[in-house]
DNA sequence: CTTCATTATGCTCGTATTGAGTATAATAGA
DNA sequence: TCTATTATACTCAATACGAGCATAATGAAG
């Protein structure tokens, strides 16, 4: 086994000619108002914020904030990396594109609404809001989509497959939906190019695909991939409040999951749940901007481990 | 808001002088064999294996996947991408170091045992290893080592939080150990500098340190991080099959799995959990290598879709 | 050839968690 | 004053989970 340690290896590429490659940072920015979530963007909505990682930066996150903050004028509050991804770069001289992508969660601000360039998420895929009930675009349009191109298929296992991707990803089969699926369902989609960024057609100036508002690139996926991720981690760690306001009322917490889930949940038990993991206490004061008698105000306890509920069982194990 | 379209400013930095960075892929590859989780190393047993992207490479993964079988002969199954990180390389010319690192599972072939750089990760991660009860290495030198770091603090506020870390990380409250902190546990001990890497003595030619075998650079975070993330997935992923052999006992599974996680699991209760999740299937065959009754031999059901047991639940929905 | 430790496997049982719903009271708006 | 809407407390059944008992089959030890 030819073995050379990675110091050893690290002074030889740096001294021979070593390949290098360009890094870019990209932030999938989301906030929840009005009960939508929301995600930053630029450009006609159809770019997520990126830009590429610079000397000065002392890391990759500091270096995203600084991009991101210049960009949007909008500070950045909880952060992870969501993805790393290579592509060669199509135009140009067999550069290597290296993409970083981070997911960031804000409290929008009410002065920047709409203004700058914070979009509803279903904007771009409509047929992952179940909160009134299963939307419409799915029956019309997406899934006889997908059957279609499982169907054209020649190889029957091509076929076969296909078919069984579609019903797991969007729930035809006894398991119904499932909105954590969110990436596979639009990879799906890009595969059986539903999707304008699939088709080459959007840069011929359509911008409204066939299913849902396309971004740029492969910043839609990123953005799937955000989604996919919160939506998952909002089950096992209490990311929530890092959208919330100080203070709020349970059903106001409750609409802002149910926005990220894309589904309504049971309110009683939600309260439930939220309650019996010890994660909010009362701040004292009520209100009563809606019907109803008035709702106690709660904030979230700020008890050092947010690492809490990193619970994860699953495994039966024993004492001895 | 300045705006640039993504395309734009990709061209702008192009042609103007774009920083460059170095990519590196690291690969933290796992088996195993004789009821021990392994990690596959270079060197002195001190590196992971790892390896420039270079243009050649068609994707991330290929060009991990190329890496690895070149510098071990070892084919790699499946794979997923863990974490990228920047690092200012110290020695030299203000050059950016990114590291793109994966997690590999392997079927560890019995020919390469111990010889090609096969090393249990319990070696570097003595700690972690609870199936045969709590290791000595824990209450005799970690815990009062992480406990005396706590309490040296000045400022009382920061003495309390790191007590509550090490109390939460080590399991001395009342949730007990977790094995899905390893990464928080390697990170506290890197902290209250009781690794070695975290004291520069371990170039002074002492690979062991104060707490477990020790790496070069940051490799011991990175396979920290494979073995959490492991740890964390085989309790919502069936991807303990792609370290069994094809036909296997339901005993050999748990062994397996008992390995990753580094606790005993209830067997009946295992049985039970595997049984109803229906991802094996009797391959008719018996085999008694032990005492006790013969052993049904087992295959991994390949239901198309390995993905499987993406339940995940704990948001109380509602059918409405 | 017995004995015994070890293993496979089936079954029970109490408790915690989860999904779903009923019930009651408080309030704003019509 | 009515009524739709909300907050909040409880109940109840269905599972899921942790723990353990029981029985049978086998290899190793004597």
């Amino acid at each position: 086994m030819e073995v050379k340690s990675t110091q050893a290896r690290r002074s030889a590429g740096r001294n021979g000619q070593r390949h290098v490659v360009d890094a870019d940072l990209i932030a999938v920015v989301i906030a929840v108002t009005d009960g939508e979530p929301r995600v930053l963007t630029i450009g006609e909505a159809q770019a997520l914020p990126s830009g590429p990682f610079e000397l000065g930066h002392r890391s990759l996150q500091s270096g995203l904030r600084a991009w991101v903050e210049r960009q949007t004028g909008h500070p950045l509050g909880y952060i992870e990396q969501l993805y790393t991804f290579a592509d060669r770069d199509r135009t140009a001289d067999e550069r290597v594109q290296i993409s970083i992508s981070y997911l960031g969660l804000a409290r929008e601000e009410q002065s920047d609404r709409s203004a700058h360039g914070w979009r509803s998420w279903y904007d771009y895929f409509p047929w992952e809001d179940h909160r009134a009930g299963v939307p419409a675009i799915l029956p019309d349009t997406v899934v006889p989509g997908l059957l279609a191109w499982a169907e054209e298929a020649e190889d029957p296992n091509i076929r076969r497959d296909r078919g069984l991707r579609v019903e797991f990803a969007f729930g035809l089969d006894d398991r119904g939906w499932n909105e954590e699926l969110a990436l596979q369902r639009y990879e799906l989609l890009y595969e059986a190019a539903l999707v304008a960024e699939a088709t080459r057609s959007w840069d011929k100036g359509n911008p409204l695909s066939i299913a849902g508002r396309s971004m740029i690139a492969d910043h839609r996926r990123i953005l799937a991939t955000g989604i996919a991720r919160l939506r998952t981690k909002i089950k096992y760690r209490p990311v929530v409040f890092e959208l919330m306001p100080p203070a709020f009322t349970l059903l106001q917490l409750q609409r802002t999951v149910e926005a990220l889930a894309g589904r309504l949940v049971h309110k009683q038990n939600f309260r439930r749940l939220i309650e019996q993991q010890d994660l909010v206490e009362e701040t004292g004061e009520t209100v009563s901007e809606t019907r109803g008698p008035p709702a106690k105000r709660f904030r979230f306890r700020q008890t050092v481990q947010a690492e809490r509920t990193v619970a994860g069982t699953k495994l039966p194990l024993s004492r001895a």
